[in-house]
DNA sequence: AGCAGCTTCGCGCAA
DNA sequence: CGAAGCTGCT
């Protein structure tokens, strides 16, 4: 117990042996915060004050929740599986599997993850012949997602106009359609549960009799219906609640795109009454420089609640700063910088490349390939969400729940068996005349089409009744080559990656099914009843009889059914390269959480970082401030800055200017690389180098776009392309085009805020910024 | 029916 | 730039 408590500071301490009420913990970034969670946990548990089985521990990502189970471990000799630590998508998926009758669902239903979402969307429009110009498909996606987040259904859904009104109608069909196929949607999962357990008070009461304490992670990512269901959940102004544990930063919300509130914060301080509120402003991760370059730069937003991190590590390293050239040639900068780190004894996974948005991997991916550089790149694809593994999880779907539309139409024609555009139509129209599924509609079809489909059903049949007595891997396998998935990529010429991919599918399910605690040779298609006494408590609470949704999953669903929502909310995140010592590469968002020696974060110029949609938002700048302030704060020692004069984005050439966090940040904890041109005209002065002389060797594409950069300049009274420029009243903006040449010549200047303008260079009073 | 090759479109972060 | 969707050829 001494051991649990020691080495936390007086803040920390305070905080984990708070008493059993509702408490916020505003937490800084590396000040400690999963400890104090976690410790917290033990603490509890350790005194008797909760069984491991009270506890209820919410988090965002599935990272989070495996690193609490493990430190939890680390701390006690108890057994974690059975503890209700996960995801709020997870924990409702336990939820529904349990209750699913009480949630009207049936016991296989399946996840369907954004993709499936936005084609099932599609395809609902297609159907009921609606113009998608009028209604485009991820606005629907949109306008659905977000009341489902504020858990509003679409008969409570107040429509002011007639296209709003189309849009309830729409999600109104949506919902219909999904629970004709027995299908839910990520906000599904958690606006399901929430009504669920509003409606059923003697399932509500057991819950919230059973879990004493709550405690919840990012709490400022929750959005409106997570904080409804935590509400619910505590018991709020019932005699039954627990104690409810928030921990949250105001400053690294990042998630308002999702419906992310941080005035859940205050919501939750005022409506819960909270007395105990406790500050964590000690980092115990940057060094000075670091740390006073967040500090200044979040200090730019209002609305805070009001932290300031301090440390005591001194001011370490400044903040070095580059300005490239090209995209390409920052890439060429990082891999330059890294090896060095990597010479002076760096680790290669302790050194993060972090961008604003996934398309910028490309480059530097493409630039560390070609210097041999290892390097593992987190989020964009991951392997849940390849093609031909999509392919392969939706015959695994069919065979769970055929009436699962898109999992059929993925795959009733692939690989190819002369099903076409037009039986798929056909089918459709008999699907709708008789409201039901595409499977289901099968039987209704004649003549030649007719046929082919009742091959395909009668394959998915037939593998289901081969394989009802066999394990998941086996069944899996069994299924990739009935499908003839593993023979069609087998015969494609470049097909060997793909191929590779499917037969990791079996050992992906053969570790799923000893991780997750199903009988290594359970069958994988066997209902929960059959073990339903082994593993779930079954309570009587007012005469009511509940079976309690305890772990482990297998008493609650099939190995497969597991397993696919397994593949649905987890997407398979580290099934890459695992244990490798490479470079990390990711978004900024997928940082969170995460923290690492030495942190490049790239890209940063105006419309990039900040997002330049951001502007258009409602608060979106200050959202997008605290997206780099999470970027700065997951460095421990170095961190680096770089931004670029042209980019390829969108497929053509852009000049950008570089980002206004600069001006937010502390001059005296940056190092600029690159000379900065402020003091004086680098271009004549010949004794100054610029940015361009100084590039290490580039690839032969930068070299020609320097050169004909450089062509340009010559005729262009000493400008050229890229620079950064300054006007009496347009203000800064950057050079993107130079016309003619000598008295004649014409730039094209993009100021910004001002527009782009076209300025007689022999005439406009320029300065060089 | 099925595929190659062309055009068009859209493009931010994500459980 | 890349994915999705369309056309027209086999």
């Amino acid at each position: 117990m001494q051991n649990l408590l020691h080495n936390l500071n007086p803040e920390q301490l305070a905080a984990v042996t708070l008493p059993p009420q509702n408490a916020l913990i505003l937490a800084g970034a590396g000040s400690g915060k999963t400890r104090v969670l976690t410790t917290r946990i033990a603490w509890l548990i350790q005194t008797g004050q909760v069984s491991p089985a009270g506890v209820l521990a919410v988090t965002f990502t599935n990272k989070a929740a495996k690193e609490m189970l493990a430190r939890l471990g680390a701390m006690m000799p108890i057994n974690t599986r059975g503890m209700w630590v996960g995801t709020f998508h997870g924990l409702c998926n336990r939820l529904l599997r349990t209750h699913y009758k009480d949630a009207a669902l049936p016991q296989t239903f399946q996840i369907l993850d954004s993709q499936d979402q936005l084609s099932m969307i599609k395809r609902l429009l297609k159907a009921n012949n609606i113009d998608d110009e009028k209604f485009p498909p991820k606005q629907v996606m949109y306008f659905i997602n977000n009341n489902k987040d504020q858990g509003l259904r679409a008969s409570q859904v107040e429509a002011y106009d007639a296209l709003e009104r189309k849009l309830v109608e729409l999600y109104q069909l949506y919902d219909d359609q999904c629970q004709r196929e027995g299908v839910v949607d990520f906000a599904e999962l958690l606006l399901r549960t929430y009504e669920l357990l509003s409606r059923n008070e003697p399932l509500r009461q057991h819950y919230q009799q059973r879990f004493r304490h709550i405690l919840v992670d990012e709490f400022q990512d929750t959005n409106n219906l997570q904080y409804a269901w935590l509400k619910l959940m505590a018991g709020h102004g019932s005699p039954f609640g627990g104690a409810l544990f928030a921990v949250g930063d105001d400053d690294q919300s990042i998630y308002a795109f999702r419906g992310a509130n941080v005035g859940n914060m205050q919501a939750f301080e005022s409506e819960f009454r909270v007395q105990n509120l406790i500050k964590l402003e000690q980092n115990y991760r940057s060094h000075g420089h670091i740390l006073d370059a967040a500090n200044l730069l979040i200090s730019n937003n209002s609305r805070r609640l009001g932290k300031n991190l301090r440390t005591d590590a001194g001011h370490g390293e400044p903040v070095r700063v580059y300005e490239a050239s090209s995209d390409l040639q920052e890439a060429q900068w990082i891999i330059e910088e890294a090896k060095a780190r990597i010479a002076e004894g760096a680790t290669r996974r302790e050194i993060a490349i972090l961008y604003r948005s996934n398309a910028q991997s490309r480059v530097i991916e493409h630039a560390l390939f070609s210097a041999g550089m290892p390097y593992h790149v987190y989020g964009g694809l991951r392997y849940f969400q390849r093609a031909e593994v999509k392919h392969a999880i939706a015959y695994l779907q069919l065979m769970d729940n055929p009436h699962n539309d898109s999992a059929f139409l993925r795959v009733v024609n692939f690989p190819a068996r002369g099903i076409g555009a037009r039986s798929i139509e056909q089918l459709q129209n008999a699907a709708a005349a008789y409201n039901c599924s595409l499977y289901a509609a099968v039987p209704y079809m004649v003549g030649k089409a007719g046929s082919a489909l009742a091959g395909f059903t009668k394959l998915i049949e037939g593998v289901r009744f081969e394989t009802q007595q066999l394990a998941l891997p086996e069944l899996v396998r069994i299924t990739l080559d009935s499908s003839g998935l593993l023979q069609h990529y087998q015969n494609e010429k470049e097909g060997a990656d793909r191929v590779e991919n499917l037969e990791q599918m079996v050992s992906a399910a053969t570790q799923f099914v000893s991780e997750e605690g199903f009988g290594q040779g359970a069958p994988a298609h066997l209902g929960p009843q059959a073990s339903a006494t082994a593993g779930a408590q079954v309570v009587v609470a007012d005469g009511v009889e509940i079976i309690d949704a305890d772990a482990p999953l297998a008493s609650v669903m099939s190995p497969l059914s597991a397993f696919l929502s397994h593949a649905s909310l987890e997407a398979g995140d580290n099934q890459a390269q695992e244990g490798q010592d490479a470079l990390q590469l990711m978004t900024v968002h997928s940082a969170k959480g995460l923290e690492f020696d030495n942190v490049f974060i790239t890209g940063l110029e105006e419309g990039l970082f900040p997002h330049e949609s951001s502007s258009k938002e409602d608060g979106g700048v200050e959202e997008e401030r605290r997206l780099m302030y999470v970027a700065i704060t997951r460095a421990r020692k170095r961190l680096y800055m770089s931004f670029c004069q042209t980019r390829m984005l969108h497929g053509q050439t852009r000049y950008n200017m570089k980002s206004r966090f600069f001006d937010e940040l502390p001059e005296e904890s940056l190092k600029w690389l690159t000379a900065r041109v402020q003091q004086g005209n680098w271009f004549s002065t010949g004794s100054r180098k610029s940015a361009w002389d100084e590039m290490p060797s580039v690839p032969s594409a930068d070299n020609r776009l320097a050169a004909r950069i450089n062509q340009a300049s010559g005729a262009s009274l000493g400008w050229r392309i890229g620079e950064s420029v300054a006007h009496a009243k347009f203000g800064e903006g950057v050079i993107i085009n130079i016309e003619g040449s000598g008295a004649n010549c014409r730039a094209q200047i993009n100021f910004g805020k001002s527009g782009i303008k076209v300025l007689d260079l022999s005439v406009a009073k320029l300065e060089r910024v």
